[in-house]
DNA sequence: GACTGGCACTCGCTACAGTCGAGTGCCAGG
DNA sequence: CCTGGCACTCGACTGTAGCGAGTGCCAGTC
């Protein structure tokens, strides 16, 4: 069933009303805010109608509409258009990660901005190690069994593992071994190097093998094949606005899931296109953020993409508002990756 | 005035019955669950003295009696035992922190394990960098104006930074840097190292020097200076316990808190003596956290201390439990770290 | 056929009164 | 110094009533 152009209009003043107001809408005050052009009568009628449809509904008899879920849908996919940044949003964004020393410090501060812009929880994921390569690999003597592995990315990732020998290995052999694993291994996608380690190890000579099948195995189990994946949060206490109407009275299956990397991983880190990705409420697969919205994107140097990055907040959010901050968000810290 | 020993063991009793249940204590409730020996009446007196002496007071006039924070601290100090761990939670302990392969992994883990033990929220400081030593520092080239500089520690933090160089450095030149830096840092505390970096930095030739002086800076601001310290978090979800009556019904404050990193610092990463500290309520410097409790020790390798861990939740807290727990807690680590 | 004004109806919210009961403070007596 | 008894307080809960925002429906108008 098509909706014509006035229910339309409606679903999309009730959206706006609610999300400010954050209480359910009625005929009579949609007809003075907003300029429909017609009595409340009628748009009570075509309330009737998208409620039919399911795009809003009463919280009780004798209240005002509020959306749902499918109305929100609605609202994001053809109702909206994205707001374009204000100038201070601009400057803020340049101020806040100018000046960034680190990846860490990059991270740490786009966490942090797109929380503040968008007064939402916001979560960046630290660039992935599996769309990264291996720009060089370190390995620091700690004793003579012991080495450190310090791999650097060129998504500027700085990993560390112990490594524990089989036995002592002089100074020497592990230059050899530095010089070795180097060049077979930098310049590689962390991804292609499973094949290249196995022929390393094939290839080194007889007295670097153990060490060398040690060290394969660390490189492989703890970096390749569980690929770390790192992740950063704030703006927690965002949930909190709206004092405990949004997320139904509790914010502990909210929190309880902000604290599982996987499911995190999952909203924000998605391989797809670049484009802005929007899940409403129940399009939530995860049971414990029924009551959430997630806007998340992809970002990364030029046009590829080595992380993800969104916020979380209450169905009842500024979509159009918080699709451009993410977006925007991403841009800039795509460029600042680019320079490095 | 002196309280004689009945009218503590009825503070006692009030402590772990409104900890245990979250409501007001009264008299009759309290005889019935515990062997006082005497009547109702009589500890209604005692408890009109212990409530004029600021222990207990009375939420509302016909209501049963909860604990100030006076009280608790009383209780902390002189009236509670530390609880012996379960053998549970040794294993605990011991399965949950067996297995890390990395300093990352150790600090993840043990938050984690923090805060399910006690459920509350677990806070644990990395090993700070002002109390470690220089083991390794590693130059790697990124460009020919353009260096990482990785810093290993004896606790095993690694830290990275990015070193923009004045001019093009052959890789010769890196080597020799690699060599002298070394020389000179290894081994050194981080906190005597501005001397020996000034130092270095007028001993080398003088085509180093440009070099030499950039790394220097970097050195010296980003890891001396502005010493950066890391926190790790776990358990948010442990504040919605008690469903909004602890925290006097919102978490806002607190999740503010949380966030701040110098707060956390404050909290838990104290230098002092290496016994375990009690903040309760309002002892504690930041109004956001007048609700809340905090247990927190230091951490480190055999006697010495390298960072502190605790656990923050409402001043209705299983103290004697937390207090063990933390402890063993530190101490495991201690451990661990002290293997490496 | 679409829109509008009017009207009866629903139902959550608030205020108010009344009851109940846990808990207290006090006092006289052992 | 302790205890049993007793009057009192006051929050929690219940039930009732009135209010008002908001709705659905219908007959009338353009």
């Amino acid at each position: 069933m098509g909706l014509d152009d006035r229910k339309l209009a409606v679903l999309r003043a009730i959206v706006e009303d609610y999300v400010s107001t954050q209480e359910p809408v009625g005929s009579k005050a949609l007809v003075e805010r907003h300029q429909l052009g017609v009595s409340p009568a009628t748009v009570r009628n075509d309330m009737a109608v998208l409620e039919e449809e399911g795009y809003i509904r009463q919280p009780h008899t004798s209240a005002g509409r509020v959306p749902t879920d499918r109305g929100y849908r609605l609202f994001v996919d053809r109702l909206s258009r994205v707001k374009p940044l204000s100038p201070a949003e601009r400057r803020a964004i340049e101020r806040f990660l100018v000046g960034a020393v680190d990846l860490d410090d990059v991270v740490h501060r786009t966490v942090r901005l797109l929380a503040q812009l968008t007064r939402q929880v916001a979560v960046v994921q630290y660039p992935s190690l599996a769309r990264s390569s291996v720009r060089h690999l370190e390995l620091v003597p700690i004793s003579t069994t012991r080495l450190m592995l310090v791999m650097i990315a060129d998504t500027g990732r700085v990993e560390q593992r112990l490594v524990e020998l089989p036995g002592p290995v002089p100074a020497d052999d592990v230059t050899d071994l530095r010089r070795l694993v180097n060049e077979k291994l930098a310049g590689a996608r962390l991804s292609d190097t499973p094949p290249l380690v196995q022929a390393l190890v094939e290839e080194v000579p007889a007295e670097l093998r153990p060490a060398m099948t040690t060290l394969s195995t660390v490189l492989l189990e703890t970096l390749v094949e569980r690929h770390e994946e790192r992740i950063a949060l704030a703006g927690t206490a965002n949930l909190t606005r709206g004092g405990l109407l949004d997320f139904q009275g509790s914010l502990r299956p909210i929190l309880e899931a902000l604290e599982e990397e996987v499911v995190l991983l999952k909203l924000i880190g998605e391989t797809e296109p670049s484009t802005t990705r929007v899940l409403i409420g129940d399009e939530n697969e995860f049971d414990n953020l029924r009551a959430a919205s997630v806007v998340s994107t992809g970002y990364g140097p030029g046009s590829t993409i080595v992380g993800g990055l969104g916020v979380l907040g209450p169905t009842r959010m500024d979509y159009p508002g918080n699709i451009a901050t993410v977006r925007a968000v991403a841009r800039y810290v795509g460029e600042l990756l680019a320079q490095n």
